[in-house]
RNA sequence: GGGUAGGUGCCGGAGUGGUCAAUCGGACAAGACUGUAAAUCUUGCGCCUUCGGGCUACGGGGGUUCGAAUCCCUCCCUACCCA
């Protein structure tokens, strides 16, 4: 009698901010383990963006198999929703070949739809409607919202016009924002590493020095020779310093940026509880263990 | 030694007799998060408060005035220029 085993769905997710040291420890244990890196952050998924989100290098692989990683050209609009079915593909696949999927990453709203399976409303980004509301007010952005949907006028931020927009975008196309489900595929050990914000600030001026080093200088230029300034570009620290010419200090401004955006990550990370909160690795070990003594039971 | 410009909250920088605890940036703190998320946005940010208000504050001291960050005197400090 052919029984599915429950292993099938088991997932192992590292979280935390920026420089904490997650791909370092997810290779180490996927190599423990018998498992494959997944990419969960938002900008190591771009394509030659190696030095300034510090994408692992061939060395820091180690031999371990990493998926997800520089694949979306960064000229590509790419999404969470887009994500999701990537990294929801990729998970099952490793699942299949019997190996544990680390999903490793700082980008809380690329992990979240990913683990706890958010059904996000299927309507693409409209660039030429979001154009014609972008030059209207915030107040009459709102009034459209509450015209289409009630309800998500009342808990959306009346002063976030992003938001706004893309709610527009979504009400006009569905009549009313739909309700985000949540329905979960994997059975998820979440593994954090927070050094504490002395050690951050300490590991992300050391991070930021050794970028520069490495020429991130060099890679910006190439890149936006290649692709132009693409929103992307803009959007990401390490790169948008250079959009006027290089920004001064330089390299201060950069760590700033970090410390200020590995702030904002923990606000997500915080509050989750189901989060293990690592002191070591072999903390870590012991849970992997743990998790998958039960599920293979 | 002489001249000029200045000294404002953690920082930059407005204010130039009342409506100023002091516009605005930045930093910092807390938080939100429905296809841009390393993005975008919100709130707080002198001290105390029974949330009505109270107290201390604009280099130090003194004065004018009903009232001063704002006017006068004096002292200290900083920058630049002339000696």
């Amino acid at each position: 009698m052919k029984r599915k085993r429950k292993t099938d769905k088991k997932l192992v997710v590292i979280v935390g901010p920026t420089a904490s040291g997650k791909t370092g420890l997810a290779v180490k244990l996927a190599k423990k383990f018998k498992g494959e890196v997944v990419c969960a952050d938002s900008r190591q998924i771009y394509s030659g963006m190696k030095i300034g989100t510090a994408q692992p290098d061939k060395r820091e692989k180690a031999g371990v198999p990493h998926r997800l990683f520089g694949i979306i050209p960064p000229k590509k609009v790419f999404s969470a929703a887009a994500y999701q079915k990537m990294a929801l593909k990729t998970v099952k696949d490793i699942q299949k070949q019997g190996k544990m999927p680390f999903l490793t990453g700082g980008s809380a709203f690329y992990i979240y739809p990913v683990i706890e399976g958010w059904q996000f409303p299927k309507s693409k980004a409209d660039p030429v409607l979001r154009k014609k509301l972008e030059s209207m007010s915030l107040a009459r952005l709102f009034q459209m919202l509450r015209g289409l949907d009630k309800k998500r006028a009342e808990n959306i931020d009346k002063k976030n016009k992003r938001r706004l927009i893309r709610a527009v975008e979504i009400a006009k196309r569905f009549g009313k924002v739909p309700e985000i489900t949540k329905k979960p595929v994997f059975d998820c050990l979440i593994l954090g590493i927070d050094p504490g914000k002395d050690e951050l600030k300490k590991r992300i001026e050391k991070r930021t020095e050794r970028m520069l080093k490495q020429g991130l200088e060099k890679e910006v230029k190439s890149l936006v020779k290649k692709y132009g300034w693409t929103d992307v570009l803009k959007n990401t620290i390490g790169y948008a310093e250079f959009a006027q010419g290089p920004a001064f200090p330089l390299q201060e401004l950069i760590a700033l940026h970090t410390e200020q955006f590995a702030k904002r990550q923990m606000v997500w990370f915080k509050k989750d509880k189901r989060i293990h909160w690592l002191k070591n690795q072999k903390q870590a070990n012991t849970l992997i263990k743990k998790f998958t003594e039960i599920f293979s039971l």
